[in-house]
RNA sequence: GGAGAGCUGGCCGAGUGGUCGAAGGCACUUCCCUGCUAAGGAAGCAUACGGGCUUAAACCUGUAUCGAGGGUUCGAAUCCCUCGCUCUCCGCCA
């Protein structure tokens, strides 16, 4: 959520920048909100006070022995007008409650400004894409001969959903395990096991809902519904919500390996082949909750831990700096890796680091107390360290031989019970 | 699944219809005293959102908040209902 003090007082400077990410503000809208709260909030609260004062006073009355008929008169006189402000108010705070949980983040001043992912700015490519003296395939061709098995996946789920047996499946753990040890031990990450399973409160604090409901699994559960996490930037960052934090503790580092779940409504026939965009996916996740004025720094910080990773394995990636119209709801300044896929002679998605400055916080309410005992939201970073899934299908493509065997990234052989190569 | 107990400020904990945003204690902040440390004394110390004033802050003022939501009442931390969570016992269970 974005400061309300930004609608009501720039409102036109605020409804620019949020155009360079593609949203139109409708300001007359909010405006006309505003003005008609401002009013009704001062009538409805003037009528709370006479009627908390002469309730005071028919105690008072009542304590000594008096009569208080006329009191009760007056504060009958007021109830009605009260009844009917009170719920008008209500409904019209919840209105620009609503307006404002819909608003995304302002983009950084740093941010280019740009339409979609063909204005992104390349800030750094890393390695080199290997040279193949033979015939390259597709991770799904030479997986299957090693226990990646999409049919199966489509026979027990449907589509987008796969399993892995034997070694391959052990090569995702020794993934994931990787990326973990090194997010805890080298870079300072706390590690978290968090459910999978949250509540709507948890999605409307990172900003999942109410706008992106489509993109969540859910399922009832007696009277509620739980929803699948996303991703769990959803359950780490949430673990601060309502709660106000030592300036002395800050920064929070925070990571875990979940499974993500997401319907990817709106992207049939996208990716199709092969696990690029699964249903359900694993993923490492880094979170940060730092000091305002340190988030930039923590930003790149994070950045480096997930280009560690890539480095470590050898595998070639590129480093994005995002344009304004590519970016998340919540993020104020993103930073994608790709990696490199010979099949498809280019980098994808692999890691995506955000900023979310008080966006998040603010919906959160995750504050901490600065040295003036002043409470002051935290700003909240996130970002993939890495996708698991798509790690596995860039090492085999990228370590594939021409006899169909996977060679294993040095990185990994001590995570693969010393096996170099399957 | 059954039975019971509970949920109050950063923490502990009083408070069962009225001058309660809430006693008391701890912690914390400032000051005083004491030639270290310790002890003692005084004051302050929840959050959010409005309105006024203001460049802003400070300040003044109002409203709301005692797990959440609804109800009764002139008035609710206190009574009623629904829900959530925690704990104890029983049953079942990985």
């Amino acid at each position: 959520m974005i400061d309300i003090q930004l609608l009501r007082n720039d409102i036109e400077i605020t409804k620019e920048k949020l155009a360079s990410r593609g949203f139109e503000l409708d300001a007359a809208t909010f405006q006309s909100l505003e003005n008609t709260r401002k009013v009704l909030q001062v009538k409805t609260q003037d009528l709370q006070e006479k009627r908390n004062s002469i309730s005071k006073e028919i105690g008072i009355a009542k304590s000594k022995n008096e009569n208080s008929d006329a009191l009760m008169v007056n504060v009958n006189a007021i109830s009605d007008d009260l009844k009917v402000g009170e719920s008008e108010l209500a409904e019209l705070q919840e209105k620009i409650n609503q307006f404002m949980l819909n608003i995304p983040n302002i983009p950084h001043e740093s941010v280019l400004i740009g339409k979609s992912e063909a204005d992104n700015k390349i800030v750094k490519v890393a390695g080199e894409p290997r040279n193949f003296n033979f015939k390259i395939k597709d991770h799904v061709d030479v997986g299957a001969q090693h226990g990646l098995n999409f049919d199966l996946g489509a026979k027990l789920a449907g589509a987008r959903f796969v399993v892995m047996e034997g070694k391959i499946a052990k090569l995702h753990r020794a993934i994931a395990q990787y990326m973990l040890d090194t997010q805890t031990d080298k870079h300072g990450y706390k590690e978290c096991y968090t459910p999978y399973l949250v509540n709507s409160e948890t999605l409307i604090g990172t900003g999942q809902l109410p706008k992106f409901e489509a993109d969540l699994f859910s399922l009832s559960h007696n009277e509620s519904k739980l929803y699948l996490i996303p991703t769990s930037e959803v359950t780490l960052t949430n673990f601060f919500r309502d709660e106000v934090v030592k300036q002395s503790d800050l920064p929070i580092k925070l990571t875990a390996h979940t499974p993500c779940f997401r319907s990817e409504a709106g992207s049939y026939g996208k990716d199709t082949r092969g696990m690029i965009r699964q249903h359900q996916f694993d993923k490492v996740e880094m979170v940060q909750i730092v000091h305002p004025d340190k988030s930039y720094d923590a930003l790149d910080e994070m950045v480096s831990h997930a280009e560690f990773i890539l480095t470590s394995l050898e595998l070639p990636y590129r480093l994005l700096s995002l344009c304004s119209g590519d970016m998340g709801f919540g993020a104020a300044k993103t930073f994608d890796l790709e990696v490199w896929l010979p099949s498809q002679d280019t980098y994808r998605e692999i890691s995506s680091i955000s900023n979310c400055e008080s966006f998040q916080a603010r919906r959160l309410k995750a504050r901490f107390k600065s040295e003036d005992g002043k409470n002051l939201f935290v700003h909240t970073l996130n970002g993939s360290g890495l996708a698991v899934g798509r790690t596995l299908v860039a090492i085999i493509e990228n370590y594939q031989n021409e006899d169909g065997s996977i060679t294993i990234p040095k990185a990994l052989v001590p995570y693969m019970s010393g096996t170099e190569k399957i």
